[in-house]
Order: C-alpha cells, then sequence, then structure tokens
DNA sequence: CATTTGCTTGACGTTAACGTAAAGCAAGGT
DNA sequence: ACCTTGCTTTACGTTAACGTCAAGCAAATG
C-alpha cells in the first residue's frame, strides 16, 4: 500500500497543495491523519486523477463530485439507484455531445490551417 | 442576408442577451447598429455557435476568442502565420487528450451504470 | 398623450476555484 | 539551543463570466 504526503501528490499531479485541501474542503477527499498531517493512499490518487481528468472535459467541481460519487456505490435504496442510472444517462449525453464539438472543432481547426497554409504560399511567390 | 436583433439570438441560442453584449465587451463581435440597436448577421450567429461550442468543450471565453481569430484569416505575414500553425497543433493536441478523456469517462460510467444494476437486481431479490 | 415594450449603457453583485499571506506546530540537522 | 523545512489552519484576495438592478431613449399601441 502507497502512501503519499500532500506534495508528493502535488508534484506527481502537478496541482498546489493548497487544489487538494481545497478538494477534501468540498468533501472530495477525506485522507488519514498522521498527526496532524495527512495522508493519502492510492484511492485518493485516484479520485484527483478523476476530479483533474474530469477539468479537463470541462466539468466543475460539483459536477466531479457527482461523478466520484458515482464511481463510489454509496449504498442506496432503489429510488436513488434509479437517479443515479438517469445521471449516468445524462452524463454520457453530455460526453456524447462533447465528443461532436470536438470532431466540428476538429473540421474548423483544419480548414484554419488550410489558409494558413495557402497564406504562406501566397508569401513566399 | 439574414438579420437579427439581440433578443432574436438569444432566443435561438439560448443565451441571454446580457451574455451576447459581454461577448461583444471581449471583442468577439461587432454587430452593426441601426441608430443605437445592434443589428447581428449571420456571420455573427457563427461566431457565436463558435463561442457556445467551445465553451461546452471546456474553453475559456479567451481560448474561444483565439479560436475565433483562427477562424479569421486576420493579414499576417509569415511570422505571425507559424505562431498559428502552432496555436493549432496545440489545439488539435488538446482536443486529442480530451477525446482520451472521454473515452475513459465512458468507461467509467459503464462500470458505474453496471453496479447500479447489479444493486437493483440484489433488491429485487 | 400616456404607456408599454424592447433596446441601450452603466455600475455593482455573485459564484467558482483556487492564490496568497499570516501565524504556528513538530521533526530533523548543526 | 537554534534554525530550517514541511506541514497545518484561518482568512482575505482574485479572476472569469456573467447576473442584476437602475435609468433612460425610441417606436408602437391603446
Amino acid at each position: 500500500m502507497s502512501r503519499y504526503s500532500i506534495s508528493d501528490l502535488a508534484r506527481e499531479l502537478d496541482i498546489t497543495p493548497r487544489a487538494i485541501r481545497f478538494y477534501e474542503e468540498q468533501g472530495m477527499l477525506s485522507p488519514e491523519r498522521r498527526g496532524q498531517e495527512r495522508v493519502y493512499g492510492s484511492r485518493d490518487k485516484v479520485t484527483l486523477k478523476l476530479i483533474l481528468r474530469g477539468k479537463r472535459i470541462g466539468f466543475s467541481l460539483a459536477e466531479c463530485k457527482e461523478l466520484i460519487e458515482l464511481y463510489d456505490p454509496a449504498e442506496g435504496n432503489r429510488v436513488q439507484l434509479e437517479t443515479f442510472m438517469r445521471k449516468i444517462e445524462e452524463r454520457r449525453a453530455q460526453l456524447d455531445q462533447q465528443l461532436l464539438d470536438i470532431e466540428q472543432m476538429k473540421l474548423e481547426l483544419d480548414t484554419a490551417e488550410e489558409r494558413c497554409r495557402a497564406a504562406i504560399a501566397a508569401t513566399s511567390a
């Protein structure tokens, strides 16, 4: 079992200790303590990676928190589970929309690049 | 040539007039005026759609502005054009990373959904 | 003519996601 | 014994992206 200090994780994941403490404040992490120091395990690391990935695709921290809770099978009754399923479907739809957006964006980058090439060619002529 | 009022566009694109004026304030739009009223054309609409798409995939407004400028072939010298090309490549790399992130996220939604199904099945047993 | 409707420009308020500075404990080196 | 290093908490500051009044013009409508 691997253990990390807060600055270990900060270095490895390229974020600040402040950010990590902030995520804890928001209830997304709850590391152990040795005295007053925080000690993180591999599960915490996974959670942090989930947060960072969520952020990269444009989710707010609140949304990232939901994703973490989805990952965490928090003992729920039937109604809650069905609510979860709906949330999962919403996410999936959102992700599919983002895939479309990205494809579209890439096409536009293609044409922008093409115009650049043309302009450079015109310059050297 | 189609012309729109600010609230026309707001309704159609499902944003507020305030947001549209804000984008103009940030130099991303420059609609014509009829008297003191703003009059938007189809090009403005395209720009707005670009902004919204950019936002959906997690770009800041500043980044969206860059994307618009890429789309707009702003007469540049050779060095500027090469700078543009580099930016385009950066974007492309970022988009590819986002594609990976989204695929990964979808896989995790799969397993989350699976656990939900299992839990519901266990409930009804 | 008075009023409503839709636009305008300011200006201040708000939320998210941290940054940053202050002040202090606790372990290890010299 | 002292100093540095790394952690801690508390608290106020900051930026982005608008929201939310407030006050006013201008055309249309009763």
